[in-house]
DNA sequence: AAAAACAAAACTGTCGACAATCCCACTTGA
DNA sequence: TCAAGTGGGATTGTCGACAGTTTTGTTTTT
């Protein structure tokens, strides 16, 4: 029986590939558990080709690690994983808020204003609750990443670390984030970004993404990860 | 004829990989150059399946390009994907210097002043030569990324982003550089991770890093790259 | 002679099958 | 009873072949 919906793209493998991604990162395939090929490609209607270069794609993301002669697993997630890769967020993105204040337009300057607006007024709106910007172009990080312009930095962060980051985030229910806390920093973070205060906007991004990794780390603390082996 | 020498891993296609990795990188297969499934798996003896999935490997290493019902072909060097390049590792080592400068012990600070003064002995005998340092266990550089203990980090920097690294800088001779300045600043930055000073440690590696790139970038302009199309 | 149309060759994408390895349950021995 | 050994079943790694697309070379047309 075939699951391949809706995202019909150029091969077969690119669209598994995107499939897993999904299933992996929404947790529709658990995490830890084992990747097995027969099953998959029965389940997705393909031959176990064009799947193994999409597990071979997702060992390179980061989702799955591999061993010769036994398998894939999704990886397990856990607190010091969480905290080494939102260091390297820091330092990524802080680089990106600091090229970003360098080279952004005022025109663009005036766009994400008016995108902070919107989401405030989301905010006023709907009593806190969280505005859904799922990757879309109404995240404001995703905006500063690629106004940063480096296009190996771009593609770093938005292909790569973020199906990683974005499993994080939807399997802890970090309550604890305020959506407020997190506005009023992004508002000073691009202040910096429009004075062209390079220095300023890359450490107000980082202690802004400093802050939200140790808010996670909180939930995940409190949350039960995975039931002890 | 099976050109799979000395390599041997456990599975075909990784051992592939590994070939390709190092042909790409020593120029044996020229930058821009199409990649060819059967010629290339006539080559090593092997079937087009493990040279697939070896490719998919390098495109996610950013050595390849590919493209659907058309191929991959190998990338071609150019002076802004180093600078971006460079600039990722900016942060990413400026990162790792600091976390090394949080963490390290007096018994790795008193090997790797060691190492240094090795490499000082190495130029003083022969007259400022460059000191090879391919990678291994002697490279400053990689040394301090592994001293960062983010497990993330160090494999990002050491499996994902040196080989297109050593690519830039094998393919261009940078006379320019001069080792003795190098070696200076390496040694301004250890002596400031073994002060346990992060904040001057991760300044100090991005200014050696930048200066690097300046010179390459130098370097990159009188070397003609590649014929124009 | 240049451009468009067409046909054949080559290449990439995909599939099913075989070989090698691993896993698990069962048996055997102390 | 428990440890080691063993055999069958399942899974991964690899291969050769077919289908669809792209490329190339030729022919035809203007």
């Amino acid at each position: 029986m075939s699951n391949l919906i809706s995202i019909k793209s150029a091969t077969l493998s690119e669209d598994i590939a995107q499939q897993l991604i999904s299933a992996i990162v929404q947790g529709h395939i658990p995490q830890g558990s084992k990747i097995s090929e027969p099953e998959l490609a029965k389940q997705y209607g393909v031959s176990r080709g064009p799947l193994r270069e999409a597990i071979v794609k997702l060992e390179g993301l980061g989702l799955v690690t591999r061993t010769a002669n036994i398998g894939a697993r999704v990886i397990k997630l856990n607190i010091q994983d969480m905290l080494d890769t939102f260091t390297m967020r820091e330092a990524l993105e802080g680089m990106a808020a600091r090229l970003a204040a360098i080279t952004m337009q005022t025109e663009e300057v005036r766009s994400l204003y008016a995108l902070l607006d919107k989401h405030q007024a989301y905010l006023d709106d709907n009593q806190d609750e969280h505005y859904v910007q799922q990757g879309g172009n109404d995240d404001f990080h995703l905006r500063i990443i690629h106004a940063s312009g480096n296009a190996k930095l771009i593609r770093l962060l938005t292909e790569e670390l973020y199906a990683v980051i974005r499993m994080y985030r939807r399997h802890t229910a970090d309550q604890r984030n305020d959506p407020r806390q997190a506005l009023r920093e992004h508002r000073a973070i691009l202040d910096a970004i429009a004075n062209h205060e390079g220095d300023l906007a890359e450490l107000l991004m980082r202690r802004h993404i400093s802050r939200a990794s140790q808010l996670l780390k909180q939930a995940m603390e409190q949350t039960v990860l995975a039931s002890p082996p």
